[in-house]
RNA sequence: GCGGAAGUAGCUCAUUUGGUAGAGCGAUAGCCUUCCAAGCUAUAGGUGGCCGGUUCGAGCCCGGUCUUCCGCUCCA
């Protein structure tokens, strides 16, 4: 374990030398628990996203996409709940560490009393949370003498507000602004879009809206790399499905998801599914499928049968009808008719596939050479389709002609995928880096090139080379992207 | 948030009663080199995370703060 460790440190140093994560605002000391992308995370990023995309609105003709935007109408998160669910005031004990929820805390209490007395200071602590009093609260806890369950002591800490929300404010007078959130899950969008999208696409259920984009949480302890960011990417899909048929969905994307994780390279022994057992509000079902990290099993994606929860909110609080007319024929031959569609939501962070597939690729080799000495590499196997850079072109020496041919096979290429082009140091070391960054594949130009049109391609993982014509190229790394 | 550890050049580290910072690798420019990093020359990079205190003098002692990692906690 703490060997795993050490690795994963060295993934993340790694990570920042070569221009994949970098601190955000590390200039100045950093900001916690947010990370840029640097000019080889960004592409591998895009990377992810794309094939993601491409799997839920290309390869499937009844998901659509859409990009929502981030700030919406402060209703939307008292609808779905995140206003009253999202912002609690919390307290811990000093003595255990352990944090309460303020209202659990006092409700819990209150019904170890006769109903006369606890009802009164359940009045009291209602009247103090709609007043926002929170050293009231704390005032009331230790007026009662409310004590921690596992310290079994008093020794409490103030009150203090999470709101796990951002919120910033619109308009462009302060005073007369309206507080907005910086949206905390990207599904919400896809929620109130969901007649937009049913109409103008001309959708027939079953069908899904996917979507990329960012979503914001102030969490307390923001941790493990970009494992748990306070400003992260969400890649969800919501899946709208006749009632009743809901729990047959879920199954299908359980696996469905699954499978695609392990189509982009995840062994299928370092995920496992995870069932919830306590379920969040608004969920029938939920699992999340687990990734074996350096730091342990983790949620890679959220699986979750969501209801009619959201929809059918959003129609209580906008005061429309959000259904859907379903003209199929039912057993008995009658049209399924009006209803509000049952809700099946596939999440997955972008950020920890990123993470997953770094933490997969990353990789410290030593091997004894012919002559008995000894050798090392640090390389990074990502996936071909998935590399930031596919092809590194190296002329071995930077004259005789060998560059002008270099450029040439760089210009054929470039407008296909994405080449790097090196002419310095000697040409085991351009391998090395190339090694660090995950080029799967070199092409080195020599004078022998000159005479018959043939290179020397090299691959990353078997650090083996070969001769094949320039010509050729191309064509083999275009093969090997696209499987 | 609590407890622990850490922060000196891009990276890894050194500077051992406090006396105004060095090395290797890396980078850049050039030379040399016909296939797996470490041949030669030159150059550039640090207000020692930041702020303050003690001191004649602080990278080193003290306080605060920021950031990171580990353990708890939290993660609808």
């Amino acid at each position: 374990m703490a060997n795993e460790s050490n690795n994963f440190q060295e993934l993340i140093s790694h990570c920042k030398e070569y221009g994949y994560i970098f601190q955000s605002s590390e200039l100045y000391d950093g900001l916690s628990a947010v990370y840029d992308y640097g000019q080889l995370g960004a592409q591998l990023k895009k990377n992810l996203r794309d094939a993601w995309w491409k799997s839920m609105t290309q390869l499937h003709d009844n998901i659509v996409g859409i990009d929502a935007a981030i700030f919406m109408h402060p209703t939307v998160w008292k609808a779905s709940g995140h206003v009253d669910n999202f912002s609690d005031p919390m307290i811990d004990n000093k003595d255990s560490n352990k944090r309460y929820r303020v209202d659990h805390l006092i409700e819990a209490y209150a019904e170890t009393l006769d109903e006369t007395k606890g009802k009164a200071i359940l009045a009291e602590m209602d009247r103090l949370l709609a007043a926002d009093d929170l050293s009231g609260l704390k005032q009331l806890i230790e007026q009662h003498q409310i004590k921690c369950a596992i310290s079994k002591t008093c020794n409490w800490t103030d009150v203090r507000q999470f709101n796990l929300m951002f919120s910033t404010q619109i308009g462009s007078v302060a005073e007369e602004a309206d507080t907005i959130y910086l949206r905390p899950e990207t599904a919400q969008g896809i929620f109130v879009n969901f007649l937009n999208v049913q109409k103008t696409g001309r959708m027939k259920i079953p069908f899904g809206i996917a979507q990329t984009g960012k979503a914001f949480r102030n969490e307390i302890v923001a941790r493990q790399f970009i494992f748990r960011m306070r400003e992260f990417e969400q890649m969800e899909m919501q899946f709208f499905v006749r009632p009743g048929t809901q729990m047959e969905w879920y199954n299908y994307w359980k696996e469905t998801r699954k499978k695609w994780h392990e189509s982009i390279g995840i062994p299928a022994e370092k995920l496992r599914f995870h069932n919830h057992i306590k379920l969040a509000h608004y969920a029938d079902a939920a699992l999340d499928i687990e990734f074996e990290f350096p730091f342990g099993w983790k949620e890679l994606e959220g699986i979750h049968s969501r209801t009619d929860f959201d929809l059918t909110q959003h129609a209580t609080y906008s005061k429309k009808k959000i259904q859907y007319f379903d003209n199929d024929l039912n057993e008995e031959g009658k049209a399924y008719g009006n209803y509000t569609p049952f809700v099946v939501e596939t999440s997955v962070g972008l950020d920890r596939l990123f993470l997953t597939v770094m933490s997969l690729a990353y990789a410290e080799e030593k091997w004894t050479k012919e002559d008995g000495t000894e050798d090392s590499r640090v390389v990074l196997r990502i996936p071909t389709a998935l590399a930031p850079t596919k092809l590194a072109i190296l002329p071995l020496l930077k004259k005789d002609g060998l560059p002008e041919i270099a450029r040439e096979l760089l210009d054929e290429c470039k407008p296909h995928f994405h080449c790097f082009y090196e002419e310095k140091d000697a040409i085991g070391k351009r391998y090395r880096r190339m090694d660090a960054i995950g080029t799967p594949f070199c092409v080195t130009i020599d004078h022998q090139t000159k005479e018959d049109q043939t290179v020397t391609i090299r691959y990353r993982d078997s650090m083996l080379q070969e001769r094949m014509p320039m010509s050729k190229v191309k064509d083999m790394i275009l093969e090997k992207i696209d499987t």
